[in-house]
DNA sequence: GCGCAATTATGCGTGCGCGCATGTTTGTGC
DNA sequence: GCACAAACATGCGCGCACGCATAATTGCGC
């Protein structure tokens, strides 16, 4: 069942964007994220370095994107599958909480370097915003009238309090900066205080789901 | 009663961010943002270019930064300064629309170029960030318990809130993009669309603030 | 006033983002 | 198949943002 037929191009365009994105990866956990060029990243995939910046508007994304890629449709279609017997607030969070477990499950020592490094946290942070537009069809379906302005606020103040949570989460973490040149060293990132701190935030704005749903207040 | 003294340093700080930002808009005003160079701005303002890069992150910045300078803390002492027997979310909505209505009005024809000119747009959409500290406070202080984390989501929520209201609102005036090169040209903003697209986007939030006071629900 | 510490301004060098022009590949109608 | 259009890759060039090292300026204690 996969999804119709991507088309020869678009399936060539996601392999070049890949390589790139593992190839930033794989140079930045080497020799740190300081020690890479874009030629390096551009080279390692077999693209010219202009082609790079085809695809990721700086260093940073193409790392980042390693960790965020497909994320943002995660949670979006785990939203709109998800039965409609339950509060939409709920649903979102639990969404928003799984793919951020999930992801710092499958890249944790990507997941630490993001935190520890400023430009990386930055463009992680910045990314957030990526959520917004899917997530916010997804909701304007499960609203009544499909309201897509209310959908579209609820969905931007969603990505914002994944920001507020994340920030609080990184600042714990970021003790002690690296030295601008230095590879990754291990270090335990507390994935579970993340999915409390989203869950606590993302609480917030539960009444602003309920009101939009119809739900009376309480 | 000025507040207590910014001291002699601080002033002359001021000073220079100021001059930079004016010599920016004055002479995107002018010739059209994209004959700007960065050397021009600092000659204008008479400091080096290397120092322009000191408080400007980018030229666009220091345009926007014309019409949004202080906003932020306008926002937050209207929050802080309103009496208490009001709804905490119609204190912020009628404080954020104020700002805004009453910026649009004194830089009208800026307001114009940075509403046609791509980077400009998303240089002031990103600038909404600038209010979440401030008014995070701001809300602290009102809210039970003093609930930091809370204030911080909704905050940034706010912020969130504002953005989308502004896209709203700006992509049905960017009708046709002017050439790359070319002053401004006269163009009638919509200012009270603005406010009201304000006040629904901010409408969505407004049971979450109710929640957070410990009103509505019950 | 006077000198010392902290802050700020400046110069220089490097890597980068992106517009533009051009060659190359992919998809489409016949 | 074939030609034609659209999308994509690449090379080149220009400003630009920013780190680092250094000089100038400011503030403060005495």
């Amino acid at each position: 069942m996969t999804t119709a037929r991507p088309g020869l191009r678009e399936r060539k365009k996601q392999a070049t964007r890949q390589a790139l994105s593992d190839a930033a990866v794989r140079l930045a956990l080497e020799r740190g994220p300081d020690q890479v060029r874009v030629d390096d990243i551009a080279e390692a995939a077999g693209v010219s370095p202009r082609t790079y910046n085809n695809y990721f508007r700086s260093r940073e994304h193409a790392i980042v994107s390693a960790v965020l890629a497909g994320r943002e449709d995660g949670i979006a279609t785990a939203v709109a599958a998800h039965p409609s017997d339950h509060r939409l607030a709920d649903v979102v969070t639990e969404a928003v909480v799984e793919q951020f477990t999930d992801a710092s499950d499958q890249h944790p020592q990507l997941m630490v370097m993001i935190t520890t490094r400023a430009p990386l946290r930055e463009a992680f942070l910045e990314s957030t915003i990526d959520v917004e537009s899917p997530l916010s069809a997804a909701l304007a379906a499960r609203l009544p009238d499909r309201a897509a302005d209310t959908a579209r606020v609820l969905a931007s103040s969603v990505a914002a309090a994944v920001r507020v949570a994340l920030e609080g989460w990184i600042r714990p973490v970021a003790g002690e900066e690296p030295a601008r040149g230095a590879a990754v060293s291990s270090l335990v990132v507390p994935v579970g205080a993340l999915a409390d701190r989203l869950r606590a935030a993302l609480s917030v704005l539960a009444p602003a789901f309920d009101a939009a749903e119809g739900i009376g207040p309480r």
